[in-house]
DNA sequence: TCATTAACTGAGG
DNA sequence: CCTCAGTTAATGA
């Protein structure tokens, strides 16, 4: 526990995409945090929820998502540790989604009063968060995309590459591999497509020695075919403070 | 519980 | 006729 310091990821992360100097670094740090442990497929923060704190991802990973009237959930992102997913419920008080827990989560709850004392004092980190809540925007719309048109094998193939690309700046990325807690039936709600057909995506990837999935961890097998698949241009992800 | 696969079906190009 | 994808159902890890 102590050897992963509650804010690390996140202070790593808006240091890599954004730049921050020691003081407002030091500011986040000391940011009172509660940290409750969930376990996976928990719902965290609910549709219709007005939460009163925001909700740090420490370890594990979470996804945001929507339900339709008839039971149908669509994946709307996938949340790392560092990310602050509800960001948005500071200045929008009804939740317009569910949080829910993928795997064994740590969260870190930071209250709104907190966050906005944090956003008065350093100007600067009020603007870091507003570009952080852009980035996350920017996300959706290639989710969007992702899912409106893209064939189902590239649909799968985009959202590994996005995940990596992420989970790159936390430095969770080794040589063979990284996590990717999704089952099948998820992934498919990620992609708009039933579990079954989410396994025959995933198999055509293997035989065609592209990807391949296992217990949660992706190992790449072909880094050109799996970009050229997936139509990536990580652009949208802002990874570099604009100058 | 999750993953895998076959067989069948229909939409749509 | 071919590709994509939903449904159902059986089976394996």
């Amino acid at each position: 526990m102590d050897a992963e310091p509650i804010s690390d990821a996140l202070v790593r992360r808006l240091r890599t995409t954004s730049g921050l100097t020691a003081d407002e670094e030091q500011a986040i740090r000391v940011l009172p945090v509660t940290v409750r442990s969930y376990g996976a497929n928990q719902t965290i923060v609910r549709d219709g929820d007005r939460p009163t704190e925001c909700c740090l991802i420490v370890a594990g990973f979470c996804l945001r998502a929507k339900t339709t009237s008839t039971g149908h959930r669509q994946i709307l992102s996938i949340h790392i540790p560092g990310e602050i997913p509800d960001l948005q419920s500071l200045h929008l008080h009804e939740l317009d989604h569910d949080l829910v827990s993928l795997t064994d989560c740590t969260l870190g709850f930071i209250s709104h009063i907190a966050l906005r004392e944090l956003h008065r004092r350093w100007p600067n980190v009020a603007e870091i968060f507003w570009r952080d809540t852009l980035v996350d925007a920017a996300m959706f719309r290639e989710w969007i995309v992702n899912v409106g048109q893209r064939p189902a094998p590239s649909r799968l193939a985009h959202i590994i590459v996005e995940l990596r690309e992420r989970l790159r700046i936390i430095g969770r990325v080794d040589p063979d591999g990284f996590e990717m807690p999704l089952t099948q039936e998820q992934i498919g709600e990620a992609m708009g497509i039933t579990a079954v057909h989410a396994n025959r995506v995933i198999r055509q990837l293997r035989e065609d020695n592209v990807v391949e999935l296992h217990r949660g961890r992706v190992t790449v097998l072909n880094e050109m075919k799996l970009m050229e698949l997936a139509d990536f241009d990580g652009r949208y992800l802002h990874q570099s403070p604009s100058l």
